[in-house]
RNA sequence: GGGGAUGUAGCUCAGUUGGGAGAGCGCAGGCUUCGCAAGUCUGAGGUCGAGGGUUCGAAUCCCUUCAUCUCCA
């Protein structure tokens, strides 16, 4: 059989197809952020959302999938990035398919699928294709895996299944839970390709003995002390990179050649004029720049932005290493944004995302550019004036503490200072960089205290892991019967709870909501028959486990009590006008504002609503105020809303807004305004828009670079927040005795009329001063030719003195003067010398002699020195000292 | 999560053991011009990011905090 010569995008399809022939549902990929997996940077493998459901937290209505799923792997354990260009077959963003059986089919059917999807779809020469199987490990107290071997020999002769030690072949989630031996296949590309050893074989690191596919055999358990347990229902997950096996097809010696990156390559090339394929160098460039672009789109597009930690910090990373390869190939203007758009061209079949958010990933990544242009001026700046101070000290090397400088505070790129620094004539301190560079890491990895997680109890983990099924009656209604099935107190499971125990309750069904989607868990009462419980929080640790958060109030309660439970009926309605009040925000920014408007954040509370969303400017008050507006007239249409749970695939088709950091299951809830807004949502809604009565924005104000906050009210709360407005606008009209709608003209004079008088007294206080001091003048004494004024003076301001001082010095060249003030219980000292006078009689020496007199203390400068003390009753002794001091001063130094 | 840097007029930034808040550009007005640009004179514009402390006195020193930039994890 011949290879068959296949597109990327034809070989993703049949993959799909294949494994749905076998009974397999084709899922749909999850976003790159994985959203409820904080342990993740990025979905980095296929497996990643069905993780839960291998752990058995999670039900899904299949039991076999199979998915293309968007990776991304930069930083981390897998840290790719820096080899990303320099090979072929890193990347920072790829797709992986896989086919994943849920305690279903096993070891047997995963190697038959594989074999018949390689052989049979593909066409790959059977002689040339290996597989890899676990050794066994002792301390584990595992032999070799002799199944899979058995299983393999069906197809290929024993010389070519090969056996590989743990670190190649096991594979695990964590330090505890599932586990098992892998099974890699492995084609032989001839020795035309790789590194061309003549002891080159299987495992080599080079290219032409292929990895192709991964399957994992999910197998143990393992526990918190190391031991593996079987699995009672072992399971399968693998993964094929389809950026691989499209080069395996096409024939090509690197990923980076074949159909998926060639958009990118003819946009770069249009781009620069440069040619891929013609320099080794500039290939490097071309590659990082058409990876990078791939991650950066597919990253803003699941809803990352640009910033300095975590995702963001990587996008940014990402970004910003495809910027420096454009100015290698000589783009100094920004450019990362058109290779991008043919990206989301070539994309857009298997990922629609792509294109709706597309004109949003433009502006996003052009923001960055420039940003990043800016940065890079800077450090321009900065370098360039230490390279003029280092060449003024005759210095040859620049030294490594400055580079790191430069780049740890500045982020200016390395490669960049050092080869401006050669260019100058400097020798690099690359070593002495290096070290620092190492300290840092050591330092932070140091400070590094986990992922701040919030663990789930052991205990509801073991609750959860039972599989219970639990309703959640909420939507329908606020009190229920029902039966407590677990507690828990202090992170133990409990048969029973006593009078004030904080305990941790779940019920076969509930009407609570628990906190998710941004609105807060009700608070409410559970009734049994001998006791009571408060419950001040719900959570919702995933769809089927519901967990009240209480204390007994009094009696006792038992598992197994039936049990009412009853909602706060008065919060929760508070709860649901903010959340409806949050979608018809939602869709009016998007009037108001653009399509690219998307929910970044959100909180439903009974008192509040705040609503984060990605837009890129300050909104303006008209903006704001048609917001406000619009949404009231929504408001005051009074609709009824419509609530449809239906299939994800369905409600997307009728254009709901889904949030991209949420996930989904595949039924889903639709919440329509008719003719206004539909999301998809799992909260509680009002039954009509008219309930809410009054929207009013509070605030708008930014959280991050290109994400804007609104804070805003509805309903009881919105009345409640004009009220107080109104008391207080009243109050000010009384005072003002205006009428409140005259109130701010009313300010704006009196304000005025206070500057004015402000100046007007400034005025008099200079002319008062001016006419004191020309009376003060004439008490001038001359001594030695040198104009010498010592004097009170009524005032409790030190600007005065300063002012009389400046008098002074312009009716005498040379001219001393000592002045002091009393203001309550503190005494001002000011002394001040001219010019060339200061050789001989310094301000600051004098005025810390004098000030003793009035114990204090002070100082200035030469020709002019403040002080203060607190002994009013002495400022006469402290002039008095001031006068002999100069005296003696003026009379022992020659003029 | 751990470091480094920055925050002063609308913008770009000065501001020296702690002692009068400044420059350039921009803005408003006058002169010049038929008009504009340019030139020139005058003027407006500041919670010195916020809060606390030390001090007779803080833009400046110390502590806390926020925002932005940046490196590392």
């Amino acid at each position: 059989m011949e290879i068959v010569l296949m597109k990327a995008s034809e070989i993703r399809q049949a993959f799909l197809e294949f494994f749905k022939k076998y009974g397999h549902t084709i899922v749909k990929s999850s976003s790159v952020i994985p959203r409820d997996d904080p342990t993740l940077l990025f979905t980095n493998a296929g497996m990643v959302q069905f993780k839960r459901t291998f752990l058995g937290e999670e039900k899904r209505r299949y039991s076999r999938a199979t998915t293309s799923q968007k990776c991304m792997r930069a930083g981390g354990k897998h840290n790719d990035l820096e080899n990303v260009g320099r090979t072929a077959r890193h990347h920072t963003f790829f797709e992986m398919l896989g086919n994943f059986s849920f305690g279903d089919y096993f070891k047997e059917d995963a190697i038959r699928f594989a074999w018949e999807f390689l052989t049979g779809e593909l066409g790959l020469p059977e002689d040339k294709l290996y597989a890899t199987i676990h050794e066994g490990d002792s301390e584990m107290g595992l032999g070799p895996d002799e199944e899979a071997r058995g299983f393999w020999a069906r197809y290929l002769p024993d010389e070519r299944i090969l056996t590989f030690p743990t670190k190649d072949n096991f594979w695990s989630m964590g330090d505890t839970g599932p586990c098992g031996p892998c099974s890699e296949i492995i084609i032989d590309q001839g020795p035309g390709i790789g590194c061309g050893q003549p002891d080159c074989r299987p495992g080599c690191d080079c290219d032409r003995y292929l990895e192709l596919w991964n399957l994992v055999f999910m197998q143990f358990n393992r526990s918190g002390e190391g031991t593996l347990a079987p699995l009672p229902k072992p399971s399968i997950d693998t993964g094929m990179g389809l950026e691989r096996i499209a080069a395996v097809l096409q024939k090509v010696p690197s990923n980076y050649d074949t159909d998926i990156f060639s958009p990118m390559m003819a946009s770069i090339e249009q781009l620069t004029g440069c040619k891929y394929g013609a320099s080794a160098e500039k290939d490097v460039s071309f590659k990082v720049i058409a990876d990078h672009s791939r991650s950066a789109a597919f990253l803003i597009g699941d809803g990352a932005l640009p910033g300095n930690e975590g995702r963001g910090y990587v996008l940014r990373r990402v970004i910003r290493r495809a910027l420096r390869h454009g100015r290698f190939l000589g783009l100094n203007r920004p450019f990362l944004s058109e290779v991008a758009r043919s990206v989301m061209e070539s994309m857009c079949d298997a990922y629609p995302e792509l294109m709706e958010n597309r004109s949003f990933i433009t502006r996003v990544i052009l923001n960055e550019e420039e940003r990043f242009n800016e940065t890079l001026d800077n450090g321009l700046k900065l370098l360039q004036t230490e390279i003029k101070r280092l060449t003024d000290q005759n210095a040859r090397a620049i030294p490594g503490s400055l580079i790191f400088k430069l780049y740890d505070t500045y982020g200016f790129p390395i490669d960049i200072i050092t080869d401006m620094s050669r260019d100058s004539g400097f020798q690099v301190d690359e070593a002495g960089f290096h070290e620092l560079m190492e300290k840092q890491r050591d330092q932070s990895r140091a400070a590094w205290k986990g992922s701040g997680e919030r663990e789930v109890p052991e205990a509801l983990r073991r609750i959860s892991a039972r599989g219970m099924n639990m309703d959640f009656l909420g939507y329908e209604t606020t009190q229920a019967d029902s039966e407590v099935i677990a507690m828990i107190s202090g992170g133990e499971e409990i048969g029973s709870a006593s009078d004030g125990m904080d305990v941790e309750l779940i019920a076969s069904a509930t009407p609570f909501y628990g906190a998710s989607g941004g609105q807060v868990g009700d608070k409410g009462v559970i009734t049994g028959p001998s006791g009571k419980i408060t419950v001040s929080d719900t959570l919702k640790l995933h769809p089927s486990l519901i967990v009240h958060v209480g204390r007994v109030e009094s009696g006792t309660i038992h598992v197994g009590d039936p049990v009412s439970l009853t909602v706060d009926a008065r919060l929760r309605k508070d709860t649901e006008i903010h959340h409806t009040a949050t979608h018809i925000l939602h869709a009016v920014l998007r009037t108001v504002l653009g399509d690219h408007v998307k929910q970044a954040g959100s909180l439903v509370a009974p008192d509040r609503l705040r609503f984060d969303f990605t837009h890129f400017s300050a909104l303006s008050a008209e903006e704001l105020a048609t917001v406000e507006q619009l949404a009231n007239d929504e408001i005051r249409k009074s609709l009824q809303l419509h609530v449809r749970v239906m299939e994800l695939e369905e409600a997307l088709k009728t254009g709901a807004m889904a949030l991209f950091e949420e996930k989904y299951g595949d039924r889903v809830r639709m919440v329509e305004i008719p003719g206004f807004s539909r999301e998809l949502c799992g909260g509680t809604h009002t039954r009509g828009t008219g309930e809410l009565g009054l929207f009013i924005i509070l605030q708008e104000t930014g959280i991050a670079a290109g994400v804007r906050r609104i804070e805003a009210l509805a309903g009881r709360h919105a009345v409640a927040y004009m009220n107080k407005q109104r008391q207080a606008l009243s109050r000010a009209a009384a005072a003002l005795r205006v009428g409140p709608l005259e109130v701010g003209e009313r300010v704006e004079k009196i304000l005025l009329q206070q500057r004015q008088m402000e100046r007007e007294i400034e005025a008099l206080k200079a002319s008062a001063a001016g006419r004191r001091s020309a009376d003060l003048f004439d008490q001038a004494a001359e001594i030695n030719g040198v104009g010498v004024l010592v004097a009170r003076i009524e005032t409790d301001d030190p600007k005065a003195l300063r002012e009389i001082n400046d008098k002074f010095k312009e009716k005498f060249a040379k001219g001393v003067t000592v002045l002091g003030a009393v203001s309550g219980p503190k005494v001002f000292l000011l002394v001040g010398v001219t010019g060339e006078l200061t050789a001989r009689l310094h301000a600051g020496n004098l005025i810390r002699e004098i000030v003793k007199e009035v114990g204090g203390s002070g100082g200035g400068r030469p020709d002019m020195a403040q002080a203060g003390g607190n002994r009013p009753d002495k400022i006469e002794d402290a002039l008095r000292l001031a006068e002999k001091l100069i005296r003696e001063k003026l009379e022992s130094t020659p003029r």
